[in-house]
DNA sequence: ATATAATATGAATATTGATTCACTTTTTGA
DNA sequence: TCAAAAAGTGAATCAATATTCATATTATAT
């Protein structure tokens, strides 16, 4: 609706809000939420302490921004890379391809979302948890719709529900990406998308 | 070396700490570590504060030792499994079927397994992954050799270096863990094991 | 240029919870 | 039975930090 709508004053606002998020998402995937006080953001941000109550609540309602911006961001590349042309074994070379991309470009994304995802979350994240899981829902069910379609076409074989697919492919992507996170260079994340995906391709059994 | 060497004193003292450890466990599993007080546990447990620090030198003391303990039966017990005699196949399904078992046992035990090895850990959460680590990465390696012994037998086609496979497996069981988990009567752990092995074992492929 | 409104500041406050330790109670051994 | 040692107690201490708000600064409008 509005769009040049803003102010000079109302644009400046919007950047100082950025600036603070910026130095937040900074601490709090070096540290986790716990561990970083309102004071540090404040003087990473070179704004006091004051000044960030009046962006924010609290300091709870700024994480929840911080990882709801993101994990958005992140969900909506990886929809992106789904609905990419191709058949459905082009769509999944792309989503090993794209989700690898979007991890290894972002260290701070990845710490965010597995200390999001991951994990068990109490208090106040449980609540968060439900819109960012959203996402990550809406990205597995598109997942599983490609692998139900290539069942009906005969392109694939049923060997289990298309969700257990999906489920089980987001995690072998992860458990990839786990391996490089802890030592890139001996666990370098593969160029080629069908190193991952032939663990679901190729049957291990020789028949 | 000592055996029946414990006076009675000192299997009450042993009785008394687990007693402590068995309230902690409950509270931590229900809440995680931050959100604990000792003022709990100590009521929990029905001993006074001050008892607790008799026992434990602090919290993190007290919190490590219950996730050592823990870990390590539980890594005890799936290597066990993994050595129980049978071909490479057999072997593999008493890894799912005996991980998936203990988990649903044990619904602190996911918990906890979960907050720890799952997610990111900051401070001294981390050294203390290192020793956890240390029965995790024991476990995949065992299992790493199980598929390497499958493919040098011609049992397996080699899809994925078996650290990987094993990897991926464990993730695999992992994923239909967390979905019992979200929502037990619409996504049962499978009875049967090769429900969960066939994503490996079955190419999705049509050949 | 000046008054008024909007914004920014950070010292002071309030809360939470880990840890200590002086004191009480119980156990032990002579 | 009794004194010394061991164990148990929880109110008081201490530290960390989230949040507030009276004051100072800056922007805006007349």
């Amino acid at each position: 609706m509005e769009k040049e709508t803003l102010s000079r004053r109302e644009r400046e606002k919007l950047w100082q809000r950025q600036e603070i998020l910026n130095a937040a998402v900074d601490l709090f995937s070096e540290k986790g939420f716990q561990n970083v006080s309102m004071q540090e953001i404040a003087e990473k941000s070179e704004f006091a302490i004051g000044t960030l109550y009046k962006f924010f609540q609290n300091k709870e309602h700024l994480y929840k921004d911080i990882i709801l911006e993101h994990s958005q961001s992140f969900h909506d590349e990886i929809m992106r890379a789904l609905e990419e042309s191709g058949d459905e074994v082009e769509k999944l070379r792309n989503f090993v391809r794209t989700k690898g991309e979007l991890f290894r470009n972002d260290l701070q994304l990845i710490r965010l979302y597995l200390t999001e995802n991951r994990g068990l979350s109490y208090n106040f994240k449980a609540n968060l948890d439900e819109e960012v899981r959203k996402g990550y829902c809406d990205n597995l069910e598109q997942i599983a719709a490609i692998f139900k379609s290539g069942i009906n076409n005969g392109r694939f074989k049923k060997i289990a529900e298309p969700y257990y697919l999906a489920a089980s492919l987001d995690n072998i992507v992860n458990t990839f990406l786990f391996l490089w996170l802890e030592n890139p260079e001996r666990h370098p994340y593969p160029e080629n998308p069908d190193t991952i995906l032939n663990i679901l391709f190729e049957g291990l059994i020789t028949s």
